[in-house]
DNA sequence: CTCCCTGCAAACTATTTGCACCGTC
DNA sequence: GACGGTGCAAATAGTTTGCAGGGAG
């Protein structure tokens, strides 16, 4: 069984659990997300499901992913100048590394986190709980390309 | 000479050295973000400035707020649900420490933030120019309150 | 058969823009 | 005096809400 049919499975459980009910738009949102390598925005969710569903309406994936963000299966990267971004596949607080040309995002492994949220309980009092760590930066290819 | 007003001068060179003029409300809203120990949002630079100035529009103070961010002068913190934030006596990018109670905002001292994005250039081979790390926690007082 | 969900349009909020008048240089 | 800045109002973009009809449970 793929990754993505795993993921998949693991919304549409959270879903049922909670009460929500499973309708085919939800269906095809949740299958945007899992299959998505990306990091994609309401607009792209919207514009891959309009092909399956040509009278979706944006309101419907707004809806959607807020229902996702209470569930915990959905993690939102607000941009402030861009639109939101989405990811599916790891709903829960991670860095991110974003190329400033063409709007990439990875997913980078940062073996110091750890000690760093220690290091600021400590010398701050604060109980962390949550944490936003985006760097940017120009990707490989988009250095090559210049 | 107490540090806000060292500040305040660095900006209105800034603003002079670009052949901007020095207006009374452009020195109202840096002496606001110079005299700010937190990090205001725009509309609370505005409340502060409408003391001084009755008249004064919230247009105003998102093109000085703009003109602010090009030199340098002003660092920008948005967060998508609120609104954004500014920091004018550290205008450069920096941690930050949310407390999610009371909105209050601290600059915490990382040490190992220089080795952590180079461990990302050399896992990503990004060439990373910027960053937006935010820890969000509760503070000691608003643990204590609760 | 009960509600929740969808899809349309309208509302909302933060921010930006256009433009006439004002004030710095 | 020239021209950039201000302040008003209107425009914009992303997102949210209200509501009537449709479909999942």
């Amino acid at each position: 069984m793929p990754d993505p049919e795993i993921r998949m499975r693991k919304m549409v459980e959270a879903l049922r659990e909670n009460q929500y009910r499973i309708t085919p738009q939800r269906l095809a949102i949740l299958k945007v997300l899992a299959e998505s390598k990306g990091h994609p925005s309401v607009e792209s969710i919207y514009e891959q499901v309009k092909t399956n569903f040509p009278t979706t309406s944006l309101a419907t994936i707004y809806k959607n992913v807020a229902v996702l963000k209470d569930l915990h299966q959905l993690l939102e990267l607000g941009f402030s100048d861009d639109s939101n971004r989405y990811d599916g596949n790891k709903p829960y607080d991670h860095p991110h590394v974003v190329c400033t040309v063409c709007r990439k995002i990875l997913d980078p492994d940062i073996s110091a986190l750890a000690d760093m949220t220690q290091e600021l309980t400590r010398e701050t009092g604060f109980a962390i709980t949550r944490h936003r760590l985006d760097f940017f930066g120009i990707c490989p290819d988009c250095q090559a390309r210049q």
